[in-house]
DNA sequence: CTCCCTTACGAAAACGGTTTCGTGTTAATA
DNA sequence: TATTAACACGAAACCGTTTTCGTAAGGGAG
């Protein structure tokens, strides 16, 4: 087992100080050519590569993000997480991921893990407990230790930080429009139990288009699911007590299996009810019909929030003025497909 | 902004040496009572918390490890990592991600970056190109620095090192053979373009299950498909031309795909045609019909891997014995769904 | 009073690098 | 020949810990 060559190996091995090795091997102008050929050629032959640890100690800088998401075996967040990994990478980093699974105890435990001195910043998406504890101290403490910290999709207006997200309330205000102008008169809304940011949101644009509209709102055609699983007999009460003709669903999963459901009963998709979901994932392609969903870009999100960190990180080490923070809104766009007539 | 205090800082401030505050902090017996109060009080005070990295530095381990995998918007592969991420968490490790693109490259350079003191070991699933190229030596020089490795998945005979797989051969073999007991005659197989191991193994279940029951294999009922996308002109030419009454498809697109495609050419799906799938994902669920499939148990995959890797990583410290590789088998098992008569 | 053993703490090395500053040698210049 | 600048390199501090070893002070025994 050949163990990792230091410095001081080189070192002893050619005769010379430690400090002329790391010189020679950063091409200073300061060693002689000959030494230089030396230490490099020397170097090269065993295959030095400087310990990262070390270095990270020295210059106290990890080129690590931590990320923390709620949930991994879940299409909008590995999207995101693609754009991070690509960017991040590009630019020399690497990523330590945690996963929350939604609870407030493991996101503290995870960034306090991270926070000291694993990594040079954090990109994050909420825990669901945490927005419903609307508890932030973990996310205060690790800003005021000068960290920088992006937060994507589910943020809090709680924290001063740069922040990612798309237009949920313009996107769906935008949809419902859509299926109002087509003619459709009963547009159900079907979302999460609990408190999620985003739903919220998307639930705020179904409302305003509504009232734009003049249609007043029947609040038995919202439909409040557990989040992450389908519950079958209600959502089947659902479509046999309530005559709609357009469905907007928070996202795909409960979007295709409702479809299934409203099929099962008789009802054609989308000349008898429309169906649109958010998040466009495999989900949305493969549905019989195809859903039309709106695409959030995750990996644009991805992409856009590592950029904001990292430039942050590295805009860190230069001066230290006054803090900028930042939201950038990634506009969602409107995938159709054949749940809904064409627009 | 409140900078992290190191123990420096509180020696200084209590007028002590830091190797007192070093020991007071851990309990130590040989520190007075009246010192260690004084000293644990001021820590706490302050929010203390050791430098991750320069603890790793000391000790010469991380609790990082690393994990390279082909892609990450893929539910398999997502699976495996919300194994291993619990486990590792469990005990106290966090979790280096990088994705290789399915590019021989990619996974060469995220080794080396991380091969360089970042992490104690690696969890992988190698490149579609590194299979095809058969070039393993990063794997090799990895291992020869006393790095600890297991390959799941996608592992190579080439490498010495824990594995866990599944037993790919025997579950396609399984399935062919109950696909035949159930009256099945022309069954057909679809398969990835290039060459990728577990393909192959599933494959060679396949063919054997049709030679032990005397069926000569028709290589028309063979289809190879671009990996990851579908060609959908091919396979609906594959559908006209050839008269099957079951398919085996490696993958959940593969299946989900031609399923939509043979029942528009106005096959029944499963009087007509059975399908069955691999990777039991979110797709087989919700195709119409739902899909039967294989499921590869992800999440144990991944459980049992970074078990494997961190069982390694701590034995490591204690003796230098000689090394022993295991490698584990996942029974992979099939969830019968609407597109298979029943068995 | 001396000797010795605890007790309680500090000095220093070590982990593997980077970087500042000092210095001996050589050659060019006055 | 004396002065000096350029060159080439080494010593040492530093990043934040851990850990070994040394030692001063104090108390008890003889």
């Amino acid at each position: 087992m050949k163990r990792k060559i230091t410095l001081k190996d080189i070192a002893r091995e050619l005769d010379v100080s430690i400090s002329t090795v790391s010189k020679a091997l950063k091409n200073s102008e300061e060693i002689g050519r000959d030494t230089k050929d030396k230490i490099q050629a020397f170097a090269k032959l065993y295959n030095y590569k400087p310990n990262n640890i070390a270095i990270s100690l020295k210059n106290k800088r990890t080129r690590n993000i931590g990320v923390i998401i709620p949930d991994i075996v879940h299409h909008f967040f590995t999207t995101v997480f693609r754009g991070i990994e690509h960017y991040a990478n590009d630019k020399g980093y690497n990523v330590i991921v945690c996963v929350s699974d939604e609870s407030f105890n493991k996101e503290v435990i995870n960034m306090e893990m991270l926070a000291n001195g694993s990594i040079d910043g954090f990109i994050m998406a909420l825990a669901g407990e945490t927005q419903l504890k609307n508890d932030y101290n973990h996310l205060r403490v690790v800003t005021e230790q000068g960290i920088p910290l992006v937060l994507f999709d589910r943020v809090t207006d709680e924290i001063q930080c740069d922040k990612v997200i798309i237009n949920d309330e313009t996107a769906a205000y935008e949809v419902v429009k859509k299926l109002i102008k087509a003619g459709r008169k009963r547009i159900a809304l079907i979302t999460t139990e609990g408190y999620l940011n985003v739903s919220a949101k998307r639930a705020d644009g179904y409302y305003r288009a509504l009232k734009e509209h003049n249609i007043t709102v029947d609040k038995k055609l919202v439909l409040h699911l557990p989040y992450q699983q389908m519950d079958e007999t209600k959502s089947k009460k659902f479509f046999k007590d309530n005559k709609v003709d357009a469905v907007l669903c928070v996202n795909e999963i409960f979007a295709v299996k409702c479809m299934g459901i409203a099929q099962k009963l008789g009802h054609r998709i989308p000349e008898d009810i429309a169906f649109v979901g958010f998040t466009d994932g495999i989900l949305s392609h493969f549905a019989t019909p195809s859903l039309t969903s709106v695409d959030q870009h995750g990996e644009i999100m991805g992409e856009t929030a590592a950029q904001m960190l990292i430039d942050k990180i590295e805009r860190d080490h230069e001066n230290e003025e006054e803090e900028v923070f930042e939201t950038k809104i990634i506009t969602a766009t409107l995938i159709e497909r054949a749940s809904t007539p064409e627009f």
